[in-house]
DNA sequence: AGCACGCCGACT
DNA sequence: GTCGGCGTGCTC
């Protein structure tokens, strides 16, 4: 074979999406123009068999490898890199931080259609605003739109006329079209540089008052906008979070900065989504899993040519470049919908701080029900803490107490002081919600006669009995069956329902409350794409009188005529093995709380328990939330639990009972060996849930004082453990900063 | 993650 | 005699 001219040759080292630890070197393609070419740019290269897009790290003289074991780039995919040097810094840190490939890494921070290598076509046309309609003559053009053609001629003639609906169609439906009638006109007539993000046009007069508490949030974030810093905003549902965001923002753009708001989850997007299209008369990119490849990666393309100026989106929007960034916004910052559970396990919230101080940015938390890490952070001085304690307008406080239901009559888990306090409620012609955090009918069949349990055969769990679709069905691996009506071990013995799910809790309301109607809300009854939306509706025209529903009720949905709230069964979130249990559980009940009495009347919160003396259960009602993080924290404190401690959780599964223990023999030796710190390996220990879809579950816990020595740690351990010879017959994954113990 | 190489059981 | 099972190892 010829000898190569490596003196002359360059190496592209690059970062490609697989799950190795280790770069790769290329050379560089034949007259490359060097000038152009920067880190972060995407290429083609041949990988194994196939191709694969990578991304440029560096560009340099020399390689390890012998020159004739490299292969050369195929190709160049981007004029200039996508991603700032910046926002390439902050994926890399947190590479190193997660401990996860770096190609993965980077591949995670593009839309879908780029990491696959298309090519981002260059916008020629600009986008305009409403305002630029009014310079538009040829109107003739639009002949074959005649809705646009009507919105045009309204704007021209008033331009303050346009309707909600005729605005929101512009900004969702019909900008490409009218776009590109400007850009025809763009040739013949002279068109003002008022682009969608010129401050002048963005803001709509139509802002609320707000109370001293929510001016000084304000005031302080604005303050604080083109430095770094981190605030949490502390406010309890209907304090006006909202408000404050909208205010805060508006400065922002009037800067002429970008935004990014990320949020839980999608079903409280198109609350928020119509609060901000009301006030700001400037495009807003969205970014959720509902969306299509294309629209997401449209509204990526947009923030990163700073076409738009607002992105409202999930967890994966965490990444999307901005050309000119002034704010990020994590909104219910305590949302462990932040924490990514598979894959690159990274907390959305952790890694928008450190990009705000990349970007020399402020932060910006909110959330009613702050994480302790927050709280603690708080403590620190390292955030700066924003109290909203007042409900906005009149709405008061619910009442929040507990109902002692031992040794009380039970009709299907609601005791009679309860139906009593429903009975008043519902006579007053206000709403009722009941919240059981588990859907079906009863979570165990069990047999009167032998004692035979329906259980899973692939996972260490009962089956969950759905009496409408007579099934039996695992809410852990998926698997059903038909719900038998002989037990199948003795056939002789009665087949009873034991414990309590949303669907038993429907059919005994039914009867007691014959005249009245009730709904119920959960995965099973909201599954039809569009159901909970008419549900909600329903509910908010006032046509339902009882709504009985799982954790999708927690979230965001405002019920302004329910009065009375009830958690029917507390005391199961009381005895977790998890740490982070109790906090979860004070966050959904004042979550839920927070769905009572919105308006100008008062709620009462009802949550039964057989344990009313328990701590966590006092602290909150008669000290409120903020007490019981401070008595949680000084637990966490004692016992050196995190945010006092750093911990990172090694999980194991494999199909192959023996695999996971022959795998953390392994890492056991190689932990004795690289330890040389004073990190504690706790395990390995089986998962809460030792068999799950036909896998056995293992897990081991670093746990340090020093985050340093951690990391220190997991630098040496992770390259060695994907070395393993054993690891190669079982799943592994490593979770820093565990959300769960799970 | 793919993908090929490689060494042991049931089929034309 | 082959087809194919998935264990093992590599990818610049």
């Amino acid at each position: 074979m010829a000898k190569l001219p490596v003196g002359d040759e360059l190496i592209f080292r690059v970062a490609i999406p697989v799950p190795v630890y280790r770069l790769f070197d290329y050379l560089a393609p034949v007259d490359v123009e060097l000038d152009n070419i920067k880190p972060g740019v995407r290429l083609e290269v041949p990988f194994g068999k196939g191709k694969k897009i990578a991304f440029l790290l560096e560009i340099a003289g020399h390689s390890e490898l012998d020159a004739s074991k490299l292969k050369r780039v195929v190709r160049i995919l981007d004029h200039k890199p996508l991603l700032s040097t910046k926002d390439l810094r902050l994926l890399d840190w947190a590479s190193n931080y997660y401990h996860h490939p770096l190609g993965e890494v980077i591949s995670a921070a593009f839309p879908a259609g780029l990491r696959q290598g298309k090519s981002v076509v260059v916008q020629t046309e600009k986008h305009y605003a409403l305002t630029d309609l009014g310079k538009v003559t040829d109107s003739a053009r639009l002949q074959r739109t005649p809705k646009q053609k009507s919105v045009l001629e309204k704007f021209q003639g008033c331009p303050s006329c346009l309707s909600e609906a005729e605005l929101s169609a512009w900004n969702d439906n019909w900008r490409p079209t009218v776009k590109q009638l400007i850009a025809r006109q763009f040739l013949q007539i002279e068109l003002s540089d008022a682009r969608v993000n010129s401050p002048a046009a963005l803001v709509r007069n139509n802002a609320l008052q707000c109370n001293p508490q929510q001016q000084s949030a304000i005031d302080a974030v604005c303050a604080g906008l083109g430095r770094f810093g981190v605030f949490l905003l502390e406010g309890v549902t209907g304090s006006g979070k909202t408000e404050v965001y909208l205010q805060i923002i508006r400065t922002v753009l009037e800067r002429g900065q970008q935004v990014l708001i990320l949020v839980p989850e999608i079903t409280l997007t198109p609350q928020l989504e119509d609060r901000f299209r009301q006030r700001f008369a400037v495009s807003i990119a969205l970014s959720h899993s509902k969306l299509t490849d294309k629209q997401r990666q449209t509204a990526w393309l947009q923030m990163q040519q700073n076409e738009c100026s607002i992105m409202l989106g999930t967890r994966s929007a965490l990444f999307t470049p901005l050309k000119n960034p002034g704010l990020i916004i994590l909104d219910e910052e305590h949302d462990a919908s932040f924490k990514q559970q598979e894959g690159f396990r990274f907390s959305a919230r952790d890694i928008a701080v450190v990009r705000g101080k990349l970007l020399h940015i402020p932060v910006l938390l909110g959330s009613a029900t702050p994480s302790l890490e927050s709280l603690h952070n708080v403590d620190k001085q390292r955030y700066q803490l924003l109290h909203l304690p007042d409900r906005a307008g009149n709405a008061t406080e619910p009442v929040l107490q507990l109902l002692d239901i031992r040794n009380k009559r039970m009709l299907e888990g609601l005791s009679e002081s309860l139906v009593e306090e429903m009975h008043l409620t519902l006579a007053k012609n206000e709403q009722v919600l009941l919240f059981l955090n588990r859907r079906g009918f009863a979570p165990t069949l069990i047999c009167h006669g032998c004692g035979w349990v329906a259980r899973c055969q692939r996972c260490d769990a009962n089956l969950v009995i759905h009496f409408d679709e007579e099934r039996l069905r695992c809410h852990h691996c998926g698997k059903e069956q038909r719900l038998m009506s002989q037990c199948p071990a003795c056939k002789t013995g009665e087949l009873t329902p034991l414990g309590l799910g949303t669907e038993r809790v429907e059919k005994v309301l039914a009867e007691l409350f014959e005249d009245k109607v009730s709904v119920r809300l959960d995965r099973d009854s909201t599954q039809r794409k569009g159901s909970l939306e008419n549900y909600l509706r329903l509910i908010n025209q006032g046509k339902v009188d009882i709504i009985l529903g799982t954790q999708m009720l927690a979230k965001g949905h405002h019920f302004p005529n329910v009065t009375l709230v009830a958690i029917l069964d507390v005391d199961s979130g009381l005895f977790s093995i998890d740490f982070h249990a109790p906090e979860k559980l004070a966050q959904m009940i004042v979550q839920v709380s927070g769905r009572a009495g919105r308006a100008e009347k008062t709620g009462k919160v009802i949550m039964q328990t057989r344990k009313p003396e328990h701590p966590l259960l006092t602290t909150l009602i008669q000290q409120g939330y903020r007490s019981f993080a401070k008595t949680a924290l000084a637990e966490r404190k004692e016992a050196l639990l995190p945010p006092f401690s750093y911990q990172a959780l090694l999980r194991v599964q494999a199909a192959d009972i023996d695999a996971p223990q022959f795998f953390f023999q392994a890492v056991t030796a190689l932990v004795q060996e690289l330890n040389t710190g004073h990190t504690q390996v706790l395990g390995p220990v089986s998962a809460p849930m030792a068999r799950r879809a036909g896998h056995y579950r293992y897990q081991l816990l670093f746990q340090t004082t020093r985050r340093q020595e951690l990391h220190v740690l997991l630098d040496a351990i992770i390259p060695e453990i994907a070395k393993l010879k054993q690891a190669k017959k079982v799943r592994w994954s490593l979770d820093v900063d565990p959300a769960d113990l799970y």
